[in-house]
DNA sequence: ATCCCGAGGG
DNA sequence: CCCTCTGGAT
């Protein structure tokens, strides 16, 4: 594992390399940042975000989406994959949403967890993100492929095991952005196929770092 | 053939 | 742990 000063190390190099550490789904409202998150399952948010002003502009609400017939709204959706599931999920949490929590994202991870859909990727994600709860860690692909080659996990990709050896490792308030900064990181230097370990400012402290790359 | 900011079920 | 769900890009 890791000290405590390369933690800290790491934490900032990210943050220098990537200034913002942004969500790249775009989204107006809580839900449809939830929908979104739902809809990036195996799919890259890129396509996720050419397929969501299409879905939330035909359901403009809550209310809307509550009643959307689920054929139109696996029409919409269908290139992002998964699409029947994804569909059936997205207009059964719109009803819980509104039955259950008067048309409000939860803000805890055990009710979360009870929207149909919702998994902990999504959940960590909306605790982040929307309720800026520290100490929220998502563990999507990004995340496990490079906390693993770091060194930052022992190498597990099961994500409630990285959740919480990347928690008991980084400080709470840096948490969710450094996240973040590992799905930028994944995507332009450190990808899952052939990582770019020479244009990599993480080699200092990557157990994964081979110089023949 | 492998990967993309997963979730749910066995 | 395993498997399945699904389309699009590389």
């Amino acid at each position: 594992m890791k000290s405590q000063d390369d933690i800290l190390a790491i934490v900032a190099a990210l943050k220098s390399a990537y200034p913002e550490a942004i969500c790249s789904l775009d989204y107006q409202k809580d839900y449809e940042l939830l929908f979104s998150t739902r809809l990036a399952a195996q799919c890259t948010d890129e396509r996720v975000n050419q397929v969501t002003p299409t879905l939330f502009s035909r359901f403009p609400t809550l209310e809307a989406l509550a009643q959307a017939d689920v054929s139109e709204v696996e029409e919409i959706i269908h290139s992002t994959g998964f699409f029947r599931a994804k569909a059936r999920d997205i207009v059964a949490a719109s009803q819980m949403l509104l039955e259950v929590y008067g048309g409000k994202v939860p803000s805890t991870m055990e009710e979360l967890l009870k929207l149909p859909g919702v998994g902990r990727k999504t959940a960590n994600l909306i605790l982040g993100d929307i309720f800026h709860a520290p100490g929220a860690v998502v563990a999507d692909t990004h995340c496990i492929r490079i906390s693993g080659r770091l060194g930052l996990t022992d190498g597990t990709k099961e994500p409630p095991k990285v959740e919480q050896q990347l928690r008991a490792q980084l400080p709470p308030e840096e948490s969710n952005d450094f996240c973040h900064r590992l799905v930028l990181h994944g995507r332009a230097v450190c990808m899952a196929r052939k990582p770019d370990c020479a244009n990599c400012t993480l080699r200092p402290w990557c157990d994964f770092y081979q110089p023949q790359d």
